[in-house]
DNA sequence: GCCAACGTTGGC
DNA sequence: GCCAACGTTGGC
């Protein structure tokens, strides 16, 4: 059992859109960053929880918790040449790109703000959304972090 | 295999 | 919209 964090620019699919998905589930497609693809590939379960992340927005931050559903399977939009996301250089017999299904939990109470958790980085010492120049889609979060986090989402703003 | 150029991410 | 940080590409 792990933790994660993924990150969605909200204008492409936010929270609202996992929710509204027929069962609450959808494919989270277009990771195109090696280091991504070895974290979904590799370690990655079933099972796994992961804070839902909007980025590339007005406050950026955690809005919701979402549920790793499926296991590893190959990115159709990589061989989709209409798709922004094709890759020419993989093949279907050895597909590059992999993806898995999210499932919605829950949205958190109030939106935990990148800002807010720069405020407490002695407790949240290594993790790597908070770190400088960080551009991973995707990061494992540690329990010590997660749980710290969720008490944090209780407490007021 | 080095590294400059380029493209992308994503906070601000 | 700007730009810092970083990953990838491609010439050599």
């Amino acid at each position: 059992m792990n933790y994660w964090l993924i990150k969605s620019e909200p204008e492409a699919f936010s929270i609202d859109d996992l929710k509204a998905a027929p069962g609450k589930k959808e494919h989270w497609d277009g990771i195109r960053n090696y280091q991504a693809r070895n974290f979904i590939r590799d370690e990655m379960q079933k099972g796994d929880l992961a804070f839902f992340y909007h980025s590339n927005c007005a406050t950026p931050g955690i809005v919701g918790i979402c549920e790793i559903v499926s296991d590893a399977y190959p990115d159709h939009t990589q061989f989709d040449s209409n798709s922004r996301y094709f890759d020419a250089g993989s093949k279907p017999d050895n597909p590059r790109w992999l993806m898995r299904d999210i499932k919605y939990r829950r949205k958190t109470r109030r939106l935990v703000s990148l800002s807010e958790l720069k405020e407490h980085t002695a407790p949240l010492e290594g993790f790597p959304l908070i770190r400088r120049g960080n551009r991973l889609s995707i990061m494992p979060v540690a329990p010590e972090h997660w749980e710290f986090i969720l008490a944090l989402e209780k407490a007021e703003s």
